[in-house]
RNA sequence: GGGCCCAUAGCUUAGUUUGGCUGGAGCACCCGGCUGAUAACCGGGAGGUCGAGAGUUCAAAUCUCUCUGGGCCCA
């Protein structure tokens, strides 16, 4: 990537995202990619629409990453997205509530006087700022969509799409209208969904009273049923008792003569201290059994207040009989049904008593429990009363407690096509497996009918007119709807509730004019009909196919009850297949502390947009595709560094160090490089570990599961950069080019080439980037793009004989530097052999004399021999530390140098302080110093051996070597910015020497004239260390002596320093020579000392050392 | 009350499908080394009752059962 023409590197993640964003927005890229190839195979998907009415969170952060990553590489594999339109989940109560919030109204009612049509424009407003926010955050977050030609569920092309589903069902019998008992907000007035009562249980105290309920006729009289609930606002609907045909109940006879019933079972819990029985009876014995109703609101008829029996009454509560409500519960309900003594609701439409119960009339449902359980008390028909704590459900948006009540609704009957429901969900590819027959499966056998009719103003309208005949007619298109009111239907027509109901619909029977049936679809209908409703379907030619599922779906874990649900349900009733072949399921993004990140609580750092400017995208993607998702998910500032930005920054700097060696080497990579075919063992080796993880990632993402392709690109980039590039480094800062050199360039550029496409559907700007900046043009133009370039078709082969190769030497050379650290030598000094006992293993004589360079380089030593084992008693303990395993040797290292090792190793060392003190001096690579260096004895004699390579690798002209203790005011440790220049002074293994720097000033680098800070040694760690400083102590609650390294570090920040940007740095005289560009800032790490050694040493030689 | 899932080092996790080597990594920590692409890197160390218990087996992190804790769903 390079802006202005001018090179800059490495950027920060930030710095990438802005540039690739910039890059898309001015070439057009993404229209391009949503496009497609023409002609390639469809890939059917459906953006599940998020719900317009909030902002975005980090649950949609996820989802919209896993589903981007799988669309994107679909896109590069030549799939033509079906369809790549954005969708908005528009209507229902979610919406209304938030809307009346803003308008301050607390009731329908208030709804009604400001005006429904002013209501439902007042929806559509907020619905299309929210659905902007979602928007907005979708495309920072990389996730290409259509987002200029989104579906919206409230348009009327997808109304009429899912009225004409709705006629669909209905001519197939399977909409119905029924009374039914289901959760009921009183202050929405509207029953809800179960998946909005799910959200809403919470703890609460309610009465728990024991009634009696005197027998009447052979059980009685002076006999009691004893009936216990915790609704007693409900016993005045009361209008049967059940009982369990299979339960013992006891007669118990009380103090004061009378006798109550209850089940055996229950006589623990209601006679603590022990009940006179004085009879038995099965439940069965008592069917028909008569009793008096707790009030006398009600006439008997048809034949009520009697014992029937009925599984659902259970021993584990209560008293084995159960007060039965038809109106007010399932149960009831359906026995009530069943025994045909009708239902009985004197609740309003906001749970508000009628005058048809005379004692509570005008009084809220729960405020009844007290008058009547007063009531109760005063007649003698209390046996106790209690209070109970126990979850109960409340409006999940305004809190109001609900009630289950029965009501007339509109059902899918989801029960008839349990079957078919079971058996094509059987065919789906359920990620994770366990939800197809689990919490899915389970769903759908448990399931009841759908309700799916609302009491609300703003959904799509139940296109459902019933005339006073009761004819119902269903209307299943725009057209039929202005035939059969005989309007012409405006172009501006809204098929919301205003428009539809002022025309006067007749009926198809008899003429007569019909009402529509006053309700709103469930909101969940509307987006489980996206797949067709999107397209207008069947109204316009496009490209939904009624055979074909959808190939990919991807949402949250409660989308299971949600929108994979209706999906399948509507998949199933209209066209008889699956949904969907696959379905991604993500569990819940939780907080640092496992809390859950509700918009009401607010999401901290991980609001995604503050973590997108913070972060970027690329970095929460490839998190999200890093860890489990299918649990839930504790996202946390480590989470994002261990699973994100760690990755990220190894993948951009690899790249910037090809950028900056090949730019000064001159390389240039063909565009679309051909796969090298190197002779050097490394090249080959780095050649066949892409080959076996492109495999892997390609076989992960075609399944679907971003997670073990991640993981593989987790490792093949920490090889890249923890062993191919740290073995390779001198060869790229090789001054000749040698084939040697041209191979390692070939194939490092081939290699992040083709990782950015691997990369290109986990993070799309990151991967862009790394493409971009390979060709290294000026100004790209779409064609570069990686997400135009096709997936590799060939991920060529995997040399299993190289891969073992090397990886004998890596575990050699842990062993050799496992036997430095016993022997105590360090890695700088080079020693003369590492010993290997026995025949060399297959796996390196395999890889031959090159993996044994290899492993000389890493071990640092002159030579790698083969001894046989019989040798090792001439490996004494005194001259060589060996390494045993099972009694056997292994391998060897001499305890110390040779006296002429020695001093190369000393020299080594001095350069390497030399060279940090350059650093450390603020000095720029290619600045050339005065330098004059003071030892003594060994060191002395090591320096002036070597002088002509310490002044290439230092840049020393001219070079000093005085033999001497040095100045006397010569300073240890680092310098500040005052001292930088002055004498400092060392001491390594009992060494001393002393050295002065100071930069020769030039034309381009008047260094002394212009100062340049010292750049701050060991900033890194510092920075490290102040971090962990300011978090630890909350996790250390033991303190502990700090370490030496920590005191050293404290000390260390305790002067002062400043870090000048690198791009202000003042050119060097080298840099103008190597480049005639204007503007590098920064020409490769320790080029010119490497280059110089390296040169030499190949002229004597000899080996670099590592 | 019922269902599904999870539990491996301080954190993130591999291994569990199909029982078999001394349970393997990364981060963090300690010691040492290395270091001008890297927020790094290399070696060593410490840190694990594989949530607990029981069972099956020659052999259990892995299979079975029970329990505990956590999550989600249903009621």
């Amino acid at each position: 990537m390079t802006e202005d023409g001018v090179t800059i590197g490495p950027p920060s993640l930030r710095e990438i995202q802005r540039r690739v964003e910039a890059y898309w927005n001015e070439t057009g890229v993404v229209a391009r990619a949503l496009a497609g190839r023409p002609g390639g195979p469809p890939f059917r998907f459906t953006e599940g629409p998020p719900t317009a009415n909030g902002s975005p969170h980090l649950g949609h952060v996820v989802q919209r990453a896993l589903k981007d990553i799988q669309l994107r590489y679909r896109r590069m594999k030549g799939y033509s997205i079906v369809s790549p339109m954005a969708g908005w989940d528009c209507h229902g109560l979610p919406v209304e509530l938030q809307v009346e919030k803003e308008l301050g109204f607390k009731s329908k009612r208030e709804i009604e006087q400001y005006g429904v049509e002013r209501f439902c424009a007042a929806c559509r407003t907020m619905v299309e700022g929210a659905s902007k926010r979602i928007e907005e955050m979708s495309r920072r977050l990389g996730f290409w969509l259509d987002y200029d030609r989104p579906y919206y569920t409230m348009s009327a092309p997808y109304i009429e799409s899912v009225w004409w589903s709705v006629k669909t069902l209905y001519d197939r019998g399977l909409i119905e209208k029924d009374h039914y008992v289901l959760p009921y907000c009183p202050r929405c007035e509207t029953p809800l969904s179960s998946h909005e009562v799910a959200q809403g249980y919470r703890e609460a105290t309610d009465p728990s009273v024991t009634v009696r309920f005197p027998l009447r006729g052979v059980h009685g009289p002076g006999r009691d049923l004893l009936v216990w609930t915790t609704t007693p606002w409900t016993l005045p609907m009361n209008l049967l008792v059940a009982a369990r045909a299979d339960f013992t109940y006891v007669i118990v006879r009380e103090a004061d003569g009378r006798e109550v019933v209850l089940a055996e079972t229950a006589v623990p819990r209601y006679f603590p201290g022990g009940a006179e029985i004085v009879g038995r009876l099965k439940g069965s014995e008592l069917e028909g059994a008569r009793y008096e109703p707790p009030f006398g609101f009600l006439p008997e008829t048809p034949p009520r207040f009697r014992v029937v029996l009925d599984d659902s009454v259970v021993a584990e509560e209560g008293t084995g009989f159960v007060h039965t409500a038809p109106s007010f519960g399932p149960d009831d309900l359906r026995i009530g049904t069943r025994e045909g003594v009708g239902a009985f609701d004197p609740l309003d439409s906001r749970g508000v008593f009628t005058d048809a119960i005379p004692l509570v009339a005008g009084r809220r449902f729960k405020e009844a429990d007290p008058i009547l359980t007063a009531d109760l008390r005063a007649r003698g028909r209390l046996w106790r009363a209690e209070t109970i704590r126990h979850t109960y459900p409340f409006c999940w948006r305004c809190d109001s407690p609900l009630l289950y009540r029965a009501i007339d609704s509109w059902f899918v009957r989801t029960r008839q096509l349990t079957d078919r429901l079971v058996r094509h969900n059987a065919t789906v590819d359920w990620i994770p497996a366990h939800l197809r027959d689990g919490r899915f499966g389970n769903f759908l056998t448990e399931a009841k009918d759908w309700a799916v009719s609302r009491n609300r103003y703003w959904g799509t309208p139940l296109p459902i007119w019933t005339c006073p005949a009761g004819h119902v007619s269903v209307i299943g298109s725009f057209a039929e709807l202005a035939e059969r009111s005989g309007a012409t239907l405006p172009p501006s027509f809204d098929p919301h509730r205003v428009d539809v109901d002022r025309l006067p619909v007749r009926c198809a029977t008899c003429g007569a004019v019909a009402r529509r049936e006053p309700y709103t679809l469930d909101t969940w209908y509307d987006s489980g009909s996206a797949p067709f409703a999107q397209y207008h379907y069947p109204f316009e030619p496009g490209p939904f196919d009624p055979t074909q599922p959808l190939d990919y779906v991807a949402e949250g874990l409660d989308q299971t009850r949600g929108w994979f649900y209706t999906l399948l349900v509507l998949a199933v009733a209209l066209f008889d297949r699956p949904a969907y072949r696959r379905s991604l399921t993500t569990g819940l993004v939780l907080d640092e502390t496992g809390g859950k990140l509700s918009k009401s609580k607010g999401a901290g750092g991980f609001e995604p947009n503050a973590l997108l400017d913070r972060v970027g995208a690329d970095v929460p993607r490839w998190m999200f595709a890093s860890i489990d998702f299918t649990e839930p998910m504790r996202i946390s500032e480590a989470v994002l560094q261990t699973h994100g930005t760690r990755f990220l920054l190894t993948v951009v700097h690899a790249t910037q160090f090809y950028l900056d060696t090949a730019r000064l080497a001159g390389f240039r990579l063909e565009r679309d490089p051909p796969r090298p075919t190197p002779s050097r063992l490394l090249d080959r080796w780095l050649l066949s570990r892409l080959s076996g993880t492109a495999a892997r990632v390609d076989a992960a993402l075609e399944r679907g599961d971003p997670r073990p392709a991640t993981a593989a690109l987790r490792t093949f980039v920490d090889d890249l950069s923890t062993w191919y590039l740290r073995r390779s480094r001198p060869r790229f800062w090789s001054d000749e080019p040698s084939d040697d050199r041209r191979e390692a360039f070939a194939t490092l550029g081939f290699v992040l080439d083709r990782l950015a496409l691997l990369l290109a559907p986990f993070v799309p700007f990151t991967a862009e980037w790394v493409r971009l900046s390979l060709r290294g043009r000026a100004t790209p133009t779409a064609d570069e793009s990686v997400h135009l370039a096709a997936w590799p078709a060939d991920f060529g082969e995997v040399d299993r004989t190289v891969e073992e190769g090397i990886a004998e030497v890596r575990r050699l050379a842990e062993i050799a530097h496992a036997l430095r650290a016993t022997a105590r030598v360090k890695s700088r000094i080079p020693l003369s052999e590492l010993v290997l006992f026995g025949p060399p293993s297959a796996a390196l004589a395999a890889v031959g004399p090159e993996g044994e360079t290899l492993l000389a380089d890493e071990a640092n030593v002159r030579a790698v021999v083969h001894r046989p084992e019989s040798e090792r008693a001439r490996h004494d303990d005194a001259q060589w530390v060996v390494r045993e395993e099972d009694g056997r040797p292994i391998a060897a290292l001499p305890r110390a140098p040779t006296p002429e090792l020695a001093e190369a190793g000393l020299a080594r060392e001095i350069v390497r302080r030399l060279q940090q003190a350059r650093k450390e001096a603020g000095l720029s690579f290619g600045q050339e110093i005065e330098l004059t260096v003071w030892a003594t004895g060994d060191a002395h004699r090591a320096l002036d051996r070597r002088r002509s390579e310490f002044e290439a690798e230092l840049l020393a002209r001219p070079l000093t070597i005085v033999e001497g203790p040095g100045p006397a005011d010569a300073r240890e440790g680092p310098p500040t910015a005052l001292t930088r220049f002055e004498p400092r002074s060392w001491e390594v293994d009992g060494v001393r020497f002393a050295a002065r720097l100071q930069p020769i000033p030039t034309a381009a680098a008047p260094s002394s004239a212009e100062p340049v800070p010292p750049v701050a040694p060991r900033q890194r760690r510092r920075r490290r260390t102040a971090r962990a400083a300011s978090t630890a102590p909350s996790r250390r609650p033991g303190a502990r002596r700090p370490s030496r390294r920590r005191r050293r570090a404290a000390r260390q920040r305790s002067t002062p320093v400043r870090r000048r940007p690198a791009a202000a740095r003042a050119p060097t005289a080298r840099r103008r020579r190597r480049s005639a560009r204007p503007g590098q800032s920064r020409p490769p790490a320790r080029a010119p000392a490497r280059r110089h050694r390296r040169s030499r040493r190949a002229a004597r030689g000899s080996r670099p050392r590592p």
